[in-house]
DNA sequence: GAATGAATAT
DNA sequence: AATATTCATT
């Protein structure tokens, strides 16, 4: 019973996304004006350590005058105004920003935060924390993570004792299995029940472990494509903070940290982390005109 | 006041 | 149906 425990524990690595496939997670999904606006950030803070490299710099950005209006990245030298835009300050209040659209790879990352932090631990805030998604919100988090606690009710009633992946071996044939969370298998741990007990793992060491790979993305194109948008993919460059598993077995978390900036506060402005994000404008809702932000194309592992 | 979770709305 | 938003509790 309990070797389940040590025994996913040590598997879980394996079950990271790759490097490719976390690439895209590196995908910013506000506007500066949505950022400043919701001040997301991460401002105080005091369970989690915080992370020790600060993540340099500002994010290369797309250079591409594509659809996405690349906003200014670090420097806004001139204040020019564009004219009908209404520059930074005025009004960014009103902007709804588009639905979160929950790919398997976030799910994924999801639940690996989840399970990371046990059920206990889970949270909106510290899941939103641990995912370091850039632009995902405490609220995207909490919605999803209510509907995922269904589904893990659901499949507790259901499935009694056949613990060990049911859903996603059954998959076929059931309908009824939510294909998002279907894609990810749910972590042992998470079907009991919450844990009364304090103690757990460690809160969770936050490192900034994002890879950098060039690839092409195809994907990402065909999105962009059928989105209307032909949209590049620029390389993102970002810390790559690695953590192998050390041969003690100790607890190295291998985790991605969220766009850090917990400690400077100039007087000045502060450059948000640029955010880069892909609409995919009227393509899958025929509800209207309905924006709908789509981290990156979908794809599964 | 902020965060959470359930209910409710789109 | 999937996300967002509101709301009562904590």
């Amino acid at each position: 019973m309990r070797e389940e425990h040590s025994n996913w524990f040590s598997r879980w690595e394996e079950e990271l996304p790759s490097p490719d496939e976390l690439m895209p997670l590196s995908q910013t999904l506000i506007t500066p004006d949505l950022a400043l606006a919701f001040d997301i950030q991460n401002p105080s803070n005091s369970s989690p350590p915080l992370p020790c490299p600060s993540p340099p710099l500002s994010n290369p950005l797309p250079g591409s005058g594509n659809g996405i209006v690349p906003p200014n990245s670090a420097d806004f030298g001139d204040s020019a105004d564009l004219g009908s835009g209404a520059a930074s300050d005025e009004p960014a209040r009103t902007l709804k920003r588009p639905r979160l659209v929950w790919t398997p790879q976030l799910h994924k990352r999801f639940v690996d935060a989840v399970a990371h932090l046990g059920i206990k631990n889970a949270v909106p805030k510290t899941i939103m924390q641990l995912m370091s998604v850039d632009g995902l919100t405490r609220e995207n988090v909490a919605s999803h993570l209510q509907k995922y606690r269904l589904y893990l009710k659901r499949m507790q009633g259901l499935s009694g004792g056949g613990a060990g992946g049911g859903a996603a071996l059954v998959g076929s044939s059931d309908p009824a299995t939510d294909h998002l969370f279907a894609s990810s298998p749910v972590p042992p741990h998470l079907l009991h029940s919450a844990r009364t007990s304090s103690d757990h793992f460690l809160p969770f060491v936050p490192m900034a472990t994002l890879q950098q790979h060039h690839h092409h993305q195809q994907q990402m194109a065909a999105a962009a494509a059928v989105a209307g948008h032909t949209q590049l993919q620029p390389p993102y460059h970002r810390q790559v903070g690695h953590f192998g598993s050390p041969p003690n077995g100790q607890f190295e978390h291998p985790f991605l940290a969220r766009q850090s900036q917990p400690i400077h506060r100039m007087g000045t402005s502060v450059h948000n982390s640029v955010p880069n994000y892909i609409e995919d404008l009227e393509s899958a809702n025929a509800t209207g005109g309905r924006k709908v932000l789509t981290l990156f194309p979908t794809g599964d592992d």
